[in-house]
Order: structure tokens, then C-alpha cells, then sequence
DNA sequence: CTCTCCCTTGAACACGTGTGCAAATTTGCA
DNA sequence: TGCAAATTTGCACACGTGTTCAAGGGAGAG
């Protein structure tokens, strides 16, 4: 049989005070002689007294959690994502309840749920759409509700976009400086938001230059099905631009490009990405793409926490192009 | 101002019934008609009740919570192990507090103590070390303690190690067969034990067969160290075989030999890797690694959750040789 | 010295849930 | 129908904390 927690109680007794003063001792800003407060920590320190904070979450009824919803964590992209976050928010004081959706394509309002039940102060939605009975929710609970990525049709919810159209923008304008006469869309299957629309801003931009586009789209966000969209596009030998909506599918293509359909880059074709992950900078890509500062990105969802509830901010993360070596000049 | 989450009061005026009876609808093998279940269901659906979490741990004296301590998330291995144990912990209904280091190097006690606050179940040490203290006070409080590729001096703490030194006893073997004369080990300037133990069970190995090895270190665990020290160590063109203690070590020097030092990977220099990371296999890379398989890694994190407490058990999770195309056959 | 004001202290309540216990109700059997 | 057994129900307490409120006590001003 294990011995239970220390409590307050226990402590308090240990002092000589009442629990009061050990509450106290503990809250910011309280009220206690410096007498007691010596006493009290130190009766803390020898019975190695930790603050419960279930029990104090359930007094406030609201916990220093932040729920994190994610799918595909290990992807480049996400990882980096979830790192910098995590310690923003410990940095903040904050706790952060991870809920690793596992698959792109589930639903989340069942890991939302969860996080309601830890009287969590925020939510953070990385990937997946949350239904509209759970913004709902948020709002009549107090739960601040933060969506990256994507576009709801609401006024009340906290908003992060990278900025997909202008990013795309600066990528067809940068193959068209290349001279690209034909240009693949490389895009998943799974067809997010994010990646919708840099595909869709992409080609408007394309055909209103009159070139030559064609969409290529299929299976999820990986290095294999760049790799896959190579060996299928690039039997058309008059392709000579790419633009992949994101930076691993971007790598994928290269390496199919390269090593088995005999392209050489940038002298044949030109490929061009999205998001500046790490691995865009390895030697073997050196990739040019357009990058999102995961900094401002992570700044802009710890500055959304403070905003006022109900009250919709949307935050634009600007993007930039990377100029590697990828892309003709 | 918000109105305040839904309680089982509220739930119980409004089915007409007791507040007993709406804790026992929502607890598993209770014993309630189903008529009154009938009615409670309801009434949680109709105001939407969410059963209060901390309230729930506060009475139980334990959450689900698992405390996950980790740093450097985004590195590929970090997170493809972040990703699975998430997903596992999640499927078993646990609950995951991720709690993130910032920094490999920097202590982790107070996180440990943080955990201790919300009175989690289960620690989860995926980088770092413990100190002795917190190892006391777990088993003291009845909190698991799960340590990953972290030998401690202790019996009464779960261990899980992958077998470094038959990982590295294999490397050593395939680039003795290449017919390698002189080999370099590439290892960071951190000096976890994992690292440690890899490098000194190699250097063994080789100076038992009375190969010539010379031993780098230097900087964090990243690509750039990995190039680094491809530069600095292809210099000496006698050496014919590295053995990076890491696969993101690896890459970096892959990509420095071949780039930057002229070399062809096999055939003026075998290298081999460790951890099986997804770039190792990409077509860039092809590397030749000892894989640790993360499916069991992961399943033996888990089943120790459900082990003895005080009880001790080392998991040694297998390794195996993956042979690519960067070491000569 | 007395009065007032401010700081400190302890008692008591609230937070939302699970559960032991005894009463109430239903079921099973003869 | 009558009785015992089994099931269901409600009351009350416990979990560990923050906080309000009134009481206590000390210091400073007149």
C-alpha cells in the first residue's frame, strides 16, 4: 500500500497554523507574516508537500491546462510546430494536454470532448476541422478556441493563417521568372484547407499568365507520394516547373525526379515548395520554397490565449520566399 | 461573463432523479435501472453535461494523466516516438500532459514536479535524467516511473533501453566485412549515455580487431554537427568507414562527405547509421542503419504502465541491421 | 491613554464528483 | 399471496484547495 499525498492539512499541522495560512503561503499575492511564511515552507519542504492541482482547478473551475488536438506528429512540419508551442506554454505557465488524433481523416470532437472534461482554458486545433456543435460549445463555456490553418465560417473563434495565397503567389510569379512554359500542382488526396488553397491561388495566378498547368493530387501528405507524383507527372517531358504544396512532398518529388525519371534541377525542371522545414536546407535539396516563421506562428496562437473571449482575431503569418536551389534563375 | 460548465445538479433536476443516480449513469458497472438511465442520458444530452475531470481525479486521488518529459521534439526520432506514444496512450485511455524540456540539457526536475501537481499516474522520461530525489518520491507517492534509454543506478524503476551495444556491435561487423582499415565515430558533444554506450561498445569492437578508429564529438545532435564533423574528419583520406551514432548525424555527414569533400558513398567510404529515422530512407539517402524497431519501443513503454510498482523491469527493445546503399558490400 | 485603521489569522463554505450505508423497491420462488 | 433475496435509490461524507468574513492584534495619531 502506497502512502497518499502530502496535504495542505498536513503541512499546516506540521507548522503550527491553520490550513488557511499554508493556502496562503502558496497564492500570489496573499496575505502572511513573513513568520509564517518561513514556518510553512519549511514544514513544506521537509514533508515534501506538492500543491494539488486537480483540487485547485475544480475550486476555479478552470485548470492551467491547454488542450493541443494534432494529427501526424512526426511529420517535419508538425513536429516542428508542436515543439516550439509546447514550450511557449510552459514558458507561460501553462500545462499543454496533448491528443494526437493519429489520423488526419478522424474526427476530433471526441478528443474535444475530452478536453472539456479537464476544464482545459484553451483549445488549440493543429489539424482537423472541429464541427460546429463544439465551437458552439467553447464559446458558452468560456473555453478559448484556437484554429490554425483553418477557415471557419464564424466571427467568434481565433483564426491563424500562414498566408497561402500571397505564398503561392510569389511561387507561380517565381516560376514564371523562371521561364516554366508547362507546371505541375503537386497536392495530397486529402484535400485540407491549406492546401486547397495554395493550389487554387497557384493556378489562378498560372492561367491568368496563360501557362500551361496541370493538377496532380493523391494519397496523404508524405515523402512517398511526392516521390509517386514524379514517376507519374514527368513522363510528360515538356514539364519543366513544380510546385508542391508542401515542402515533404516537395523533397519526395525531387528525389523522383532526380534519381528516377533523369531529371536534372533546376536545369530541366524547377521545383518549388511550401513551409521552410528543416530538411528543405539539407544538401542533397537545398530546396527553394516558401517559408512561414513557425515564430511568428507560435507567437501569434500564445498572443491569441489573451484575447477576449468570443472575440475573433485573425492572425496572418506572413511567408517569404526562400530563394535555394531549386528554381532556374 | 460566461455562464459556468454544466454540473451533475444540474443533469439530476432536470431527469428528476438524484445526483447519485447521474454518477452512477456515467460509472462504468454501477448499478442503475435502465429506465433512469434512460432519463439521464437525456437530460446530459439536452444541457451537455461533461463529466468534470478534476473533480473526478480529486476524489480518486489519481488521474489518467501520464506526464511525458521530452526535448528536442522536432528531431525525427524524438518525434516519431512522441507521435506513437501519444497515440498508444490515447487508445488506452490515458491521457497525455507533454511536458517539453526546451533543452536537452536543462533540468528537468521541475517539470517532474509540475507532473507530481497534477498527480499523473505515470512519468514517461523520454530525455534527461531524473535525480535520485524525484526517483524517491515517486515510488514514495505511487507514481510510475518509466525511463527511456536512461540507465539508472537503481531497482525499483522501469527501464527501457534499445540494445545499443549489439546495435553497435553490428555496425562495427558490416564495416569490418566492407573491409574497412580505418573508421571514424561520429558522436555529438552532448554525451547521453545512449550516445556513450553506442560509442564505446563500437570502439571496442574495432580496437579488438585492431582496426584504427577516431573518435569525434562536438555539438548538439543535429544535421549541421553531422556535416561538421564530415569536414573536419575527411581531411585524413585514409578513413574509409564512419559509424554516426545517430541517423540525423549520419545524413549530415553523408551529405558534407559527398558535397563537400568529394566523396562517392560506398565505394571511398562506407557509413552506417543508427535509429532508422524515415529520411534514412529516402532516395537522397539510402542509408544503411541499425533499426530499433518503434512499434516495440513504444508497446514496451506501455505494458510498463501496467507493471507492479517497485517492481523493476529493463526492457531491452532489439535491433537490427538495415542494409541500404552507403556501405560497401 | 484612546481611538482608528490596517494587517494578519482562523473558521467556514464552495467547488463537482465517487461511494458506503441504510432505506425503499422490485424480483423470484414456493 | 407471502416471504426472502436482490436490486435500486437517496443521503451524507470525503477528496484538497481557494476565498470570504469576521475577529484579533499591533501601530500610529491625536
Amino acid at each position: 500500500m502506497v502512502k497518499a499525498f502530502v496535504t495542505s492539512v498536513d503541512v499546516a499541522q506540521r507548522a503550527g497554523v491553520s490550513r488557511s495560512a499554508v493556502s496562503r503561503t502558496f497564492t500570489e499575492g496573499a496575505s502572511v507574516s513573513p513568520e509564517v511564511r518561513r514556518k510553512v515552507l519549511q514544514a513544506a519542504q521537509e514533508l515534501g508537500y506538492r500543491v494539488n492541482r486537480l483540487a485547485q482547478g475544480l475550486n476555479n473551475s478552470s485548470s492551467n491546462l491547454v488542450g493541443v488536438v494534432g494529427a501526424n506528429l512526426s511529420l517535419p512540419f508538425m513536429a516542428k510546430q508542436l515543439d516550439m508551442l509546447s514550450i511557449g506554454l510552459l514558458r507561460r505557465g501553462l500545462q499543454c494536454l496533448l491528443l494526437n488524433a493519429a489520423d488526419a481523416r478522424s474526427d476530433i470532437a471526441p478528443l474535444i470532448e475530452l478536453i472539456f472534461e479537464f476544464r482545459a482554458r484553451a483549445i488549440v486545433v493543429l489539424s482537423g476541422e472541429p464541427p460546429m456543435s463544439i465551437v458552439d460549445e467553447c464559446l458558452a463555456n468560456g473555453v478559448k478556441l484556437i484554429v490554425i490553418n483553418r477557415q471557419l465560417a464564424r466571427s467568434d473563434t481565433d483564426i491563424i493563417l500562414s498566408d497561402d495565397i500571397a505564398g503561392a503567389t510569389l511561387a507561380a510569379e517565381r516560376l514564371k521568372a523562371a521561364g516554366c512554359r508547362k507546371v505541375a500542382v503537386v497536392t495530397s488526396g486529402s484535400g485540407t484547407p491549406t492546401q486547397l488553397r495554395r493550389c487554387k491561388a497557384f493556378s489562378d495566378v498560372m492561367t491568368a499568365a496563360g501557362t500551361d498547368i496541370v493538377v496532380w493530387h493523391d494519397g496523404p501528405t508524405t515523402y512517398e507520394t511526392g516521390l509517386k507524383a514524379a514517376r507519374e507527372l514527368l513522363s510528360d517531358r515538356q514539364i519543366d516547373g513544380a510546385f508542391c504544396v508542401t515542402d515533404i512532398m516537395a523533397i519526395g518529388f525531387l528525389d523522383g525526379a532526380r534519381n528516377d525519371m533523369g531529371r536534372r534541377v533546376p536545369e530541366d525542371l524547377s521545383v518549388i515548395g511550401f513551409d521552410d522545414i528543416p530538411q528543405a536546407s539539407w544538401r542533397s535539396y537545398e530546396l527553394t520554397t516558401i517559408s512561414q516563421s513557425f515564430e511568428v506562428l507560435t507567437e501569434a496562437v500564445l498572443a491569441a490565449l489573451d484575447h477576449e473571449l468570443g472575440q475573433s482575431v485573425i492572425t496572418n503569418v506572413p511567408v517569404a520566399l526562400i530563394e535555394r536551389s531549386t528554381v532556374r534563375r
